[in-house]
DNA sequence: GCCAACGTTGGC
DNA sequence: GCCAACGTTGGC
């Protein structure tokens, strides 16, 4: 059974552009630090499933693009570097605490924005548009997908 | 285990 | 830059 994510990057960090410009348009998310975010990665992601491209924290967020889960869950190697932002002293490297999944885009798009988003009433409930939510990476229902796409088109 | 203080996220 | 919301930390 594929499930379906929406991913959040800042674009001055790594827009849908740099991911299509890296190798087979597939970059390795890595600085996600927080748990729940994680377990999602680690126990419900599986190779295959549907990524909905999202910038956070710029101008105008949205859904850019179409992507998928490209690798299985392993180490981010950024939570061991001193000089990476993302280091995380308390972490081990018997124990590594953090974790990344590879992820390819598949195609951009135009910009859905946030406010395209929320005022679509097939898409109330979705996570994203939540008060308060600040989880980098949330489940994204089947019927929220199929309508996502639909106004892509 | 509680909870206040603090840090971060992210839209505006 | 502001600030609401939320997660984490650490004293007790």
């Amino acid at each position: 059974m594929q499930n379906y994510w929406l991913m959040k990057s800042e674009p001055s960090e790594v827009s849908v552009d740099d991911a299509l410009a890296a190798p087979q348009a597939t970059v390795a998310w890595t600085g996600v630090r927080n748990y729940q975010a994680r377990n999602f990665m680690r126990d419900a992601m599986r190779v295959g499933d549907g990524v909905l491209f999202y910038h956070s924290s710029c101008a105008e967020p949205g859904v850019v693009g179409i992507a998928q889960v490209a690798s299985g869950a392993y180490t981010d190697p950024t939570q061991f570097d001193p000089q990476s932002p993302y280091f995380d002293a308390a972490s081990k490297s018997e124990a590594p605490r953090w974790l990344l999944v590879e992820v390819q885009v598949l195609r951009k798009t135009s910009n859905l924005t946030l406010p395209d988003l929320r005022v679509d009433a097939a898409l109330a409930d979705l996570l994203v548009l939540k008060k308060g939510n600040r989880l980098s990476i949330t489940p994204v229902e089947p019927r929220h997908w199929q309508r996502i796409l639909q106004l892509l088109e």
